[in-house]
DNA sequence: TTGAAAGCGTTACCAT
DNA sequence: ATGGTAACGCTTTCAA
């Protein structure tokens, strides 16, 4: 029925050479005689052949694929972050296989085990949620590994993340300046570095101020808009005093904004809401959520640039990359009375009004 | 530096039988003595073995991949179809090689013959943007292909969508019932064909009502926020007397709704706006959006399950399927007096009370 | 400048 | 039940 698919050699015999010159060609590699090169091209094109990428990373053990895995492709943090790795992938000729490992380590070492059999040159692997250990186990099989939001002891593992520590030291600070008291910390997955270093930023900034951490105020959390609801809700009411709800990310923090509207707390009056990312989402509930926008598309990007130069041997200025996120106050956690007209409060006006989407 | 892969060969060698018997446990396939098959996945574990999957891929002529074509990964509609794509193929032990077409034709088009190239056993493509003819030129050469919302003429192409014109013809119902007379209609790109299909059941649904369609009341408009904005502001600044605004997506609904809050136009008391989709942002903003609800994840599975099922040889009983969308109503567009208390009023109460998140 | 042969790692096919 | 050989489609290496 559908006539075989056409080969190097049908091409090769249709030009009247070997497959070997063919090969040349389409590769623009070894000397050919242009008029040569040109005739050949000319029948690739007539004949519609693609060379069988198989074949080709079977012999030169490079297959030109890069493999992507995220927690929750769905997750529009990782959407984002997809998006800007598969177009940097793109335009240095790679393809992107994609994993969504389901926010389940089982599913995660699944799909690394995957992307190992299917021979991708390198990996970008994407707050993982394996253990240490099960990663140094890993690493020393698969291919090049270059990890986003997290880092590992390994050796030469390199990492892209933003700063979760400064984030959260800077969205406790605002916080505390603007008056919070009592300030509670939705942690998101207990396995998450992102979580765990967030969590160390939130500690600084207490002590930092004086004001001691209650334990009881740090609560993991899944990193969704339910779990959000959730949490926030078992926080406010076994703890009134909480006047403030940091969280994890804008998905937790809207989950908290629908939960202190469930229990009748204004916010930010009586509570205010801080979220983590900067989603599209966050600018346009009511209230908007203050946030930490990191650079979203660009961690993907970059990771996968990284990724790239690694693959080409280059191991020298291979350093590991921290972005820093910056503070967008918005009005679920607004700047406080006395810094209202100096910080951030032309700031604020204009994040919210801006039509955005594209960020 | 790092020791050779280790291939069937070594396999064979330490379990001191043939690459063949290797092939034969591995596959469990063909004739094999139990405790043969046992001694060598024992040694295929001890010695981390994987499959090459390229070699295989190469004799066998499968890739167990699938390829993914999506305008783009970052649209949380796309994102959503993915995941449900993504889980089905995993579900059934294929992979998913993902492209972003970018809103291009010229990309589309890119990626389609990059997965040509990679071999991958069947593809989704999702909107596609090509023209009928563009189309079927390529349809010829490539592997086997479902279509998400769009449908072609060609020969045995099978499609999953939802079904756009009922859709438009419902949403536009509601809103010339609830009172509305001067209905626009933010069409989205003009290749797009649920937004062609979409157009016809906003016609519809004018002439049902003997309401005269004004062309000028049709304006394409990317299928961004930021679109929808300005499009919205430039209907409403022309024909200051339209009370509604049809949209594409919610992305270009959100943007219509900042529209109408720069412009001093009340939502919904002045203007009504309807989005298509229901993503997750749409019962967050405010107003929350009344919109048709799709089944995303369901449409991006589907696909993937249909795609196996021609695979799989299976030609009778592979129908194109349509989904439903549902109207949800919400504030941005609520039901008429009259209606109140019958059709949609408790419905909407509930949409925008819950938290919700994974729909 | 071009061609022939070998080989990448696997499975299919036919022997045994 | 197991093994040998060929083949998948390409690039690399060497020879002409």
């Amino acid at each position: 029925m559908m006539s075989k698919r056409v080969n190097i050699a049908d091409v090769a015999h249709a030009a009247g050479v070997s497959a070997q010159t063919v090969s040349r060609a389409l590769n623009n590699k070894g000397e050919i005689r242009p008029e040569t090169r040109d005739r050949i091209l000319a029948i690739v094109d007539h004949l519609g052949y693609r060379p069988n990428t198989l074949a080709r990373g079977l012999v030169t053990q490079k297959t030109a694929t890069l493999g992507l895995v995220v927690p929750d492709i769905a997750n529009p943090f990782f959407s984002e972050v997809t998006r800007g790795a598969e177009e940097a992938a793109h335009r240095a000729g790679y393809s992107l296989l994609l994993c969504n490992a389901h926010e389940d380590p089982v599913r995660e070492v699944e799909a690394l085990y995957t992307l190992e059999a299917q021979r991708v040159d390198g990996i970008v692997l994407c707050s993982s949620r394996l253990s240490e250990e099960t990663f140094c186990t890993l690493m020393a099989r698969l291919p090049t590994v270059v990890l986003v939001n997290r880092e590992s002891s390994e050796g030469d593992l390199k990492s892209v993340r933003v700063d979760d520590e400064a984030g959260a030291l800077c969205a406790t600070r605002h916080l505390l300046r603007s008056g919070r008291r009592s300030i509670a910390f939705l942690a998101g997955p207990p396995a998450s570095q992102g979580g765990q270093r967030r969590a160390q930023g939130y500690q600084l900034a207490l002590s930092e101020a004086g004001v001691p951490g209650d334990p009881a105020l740090t609560v993991a959390c899944a990193p969704q808009l339910e779990s959000g609801y959730s949490t926030a809700q078992q926080i406010l009411t076994n703890h009134p005093e909480v006047d403030a709800l940091l969280c994890y990310n804008d998905l937790v923090a809207v989950g908290a904004l629908q939960a202190c509207a469930a229990l009748g707390r204004r916010v930010p009056e009586d509570v205010a809401v801080v979220g983590f990312d900067d989603i599209l989402l966050a600018g346009l509930v009511t209230p908007p959520l203050t946030t930490l926008r990191s650079d979203k598309r660009g961690l993907g990007a970059e990771a996968v640039r990284l990724l790239l130069r690694k693959l080409a041997g280059c191991t020298d200025d291979c350093e590991n990359v921290v972005l820093q996120p910056e503070l967008i106050v918005r009005a679920s956690a607004p700047a406080g009375p006395e810094q209202e007209e100096t910080l951030h409060g032309p700031l604020e006006a204009i994040h919210h009004r801006r039509p955005r989407g594209d960020n």
